[in-house]
DNA sequence: CGAGTGTGATTGTTCAACAATAGCGCCGTC
DNA sequence: GACGGCGCTATTGTTGAACAATCACACTCG
């Protein structure tokens, strides 16, 4: 009911409702292990239940959200495992992205845009933002591939991960240190040397994991 | 992802009215570019127009359909810019999993049986089981990787490639060539230079992806 | 011959209903 | 008091009908 009033965008209201939920998980408005009734949901958001069971498939399929049929649907869970499924995968695809990348990409931009970004976020202790221009910058690597199948892929990767981190308190440690990082594979990609390049980001991305797996561990003691 | 855990017993005729189509699809009941009217497919497969549209989410994310809002989905048609990209994205996993990998690697086993049941396809000229028998070697190199995420999108991969070979005739000159160059990327990986093994697996793909284009653009003049 | 228009068919969305299932409390038995 | 079976209830799974919104197309009018 509170939907018609959709001004402009008119596009398939079933769209429009995952992408409302997806911005109430990243949002945190929604935790990882939470149910989402149907009937519940679908009066909140004021569609119906067909329409949010359209919206729960596409969910479903990113990853972002687990059917259990019969039981509902949930807000995913990242598990150890998960994330470090996840890890592999960013190392398997970004070290080679960078690799075999041109030094004169246009996505090169997109990274520099992301590197200074996450600095200034950096500056005003906005934690939030630094870990968006983080992936900003690593979508950017992956661009480096051209392949618009690939980046579907990592932004999919990139949103669970996102889940995980939605989990965690301490954003400062798990985003902080990986602007300077970032900066330093940016330049040695920029001097020439995309292996050593890619060896940083490997170095990175494996640490990136470590500092993860490790406050996972802290804040959830029972897995 | 969770795929594997909830699927002994939980079954949802949503998930089985689009194994369905998928089936439809791949054999080549549904063509590419072909309009799925809700009411004549719901009225086929015997389910209602609500469970069809669960469905129609979920292959169109995978991208085997093609919703176009107010419109109805289509059958999507292969472009030669997704099979570009196809293989694009296949090169740079399939040979960099295959250069990463232990040599004792279980998948090693999936990969000698698909050779074999290629061999044993080309024999009977069943050109469509020596398909499947190529996809399955190459679903055997993902899995070196290890990487559930990774196997999901080689697995997508594959079905919208299918879609691509269904539209096609001439099916003994874009599989047949291939059993033995299967074999040479095996013998090369199992004598424990992978080195060679993913070089050869590169020109494989090459060679595949000139054929398929140029088979396509004979039987599609007008692209 | 072209442009506006009406019409029919299809999709988008909601609603109400019912079947099927899982979770839970209850009860009786031992 | 513990245990297992039983039925209840809330929720999901699925259907069918209904209506609005939109598109494709033929048709009319200038």
């Amino acid at each position: 009911m509170n939907r018609q009033e959709a001004e402009g965008r008119g596009r398939a209201l079933g769209e429009t409702v995952g992408d409302e939920i997806r911005r109430l998980l990243v949002e945190g408005e929604l935790v990882p292990g939470q149910r989402l009734s149907e009937s519940a949901l679908g009066e909140r958001l004021g569609v119906s239940r067909n329409t949010l069971r359209e919206a729960f498939r596409s969910l479903a399929h990113e990853g972002l959200v687990t059917h259990r049929p019969n039981r509902g649907v949930f807000v995913t869970t990242p598990s150890l495992a998960s994330i470090v499924d996840i890890y592999r995968v960013r190392r398997f695809i970004e070290c080679q992205a960078l690799r075999e990348a041109l030094p004169s990409h246009p996505a090169l931009q997109r990274m520099r845009e992301a590197v200074e970004q996450a600095g200034a976020g950096r500056e005003r202790r906005d934690w939030q933002a630094v870990g968006s221009s983080n992936m900003a910058f690593h979508a950017a690597i992956v661009a480096l591939a051209d392949s618009p199948r690939l980046d579907a892929f990592f932004h999919q990767l990139s949103a669970e991960l996102r889940l995980a981190f939605g989990m965690l308190s301490d954003l400062e440690w798990l985003h902080g240190p990986y602007v300077a990082l970032n900066q330093r594979v940016l330049e040695a990609f920029e001097s020439g040397d995309a292996e050593r390049a890619a060896m940083l980001l490997e170095q990175y991305l494996s640490q990136s994991e470590r500092t993860l797996l490790a406050a996972y561990a802290r804040d959830n003691p029972a897995d």
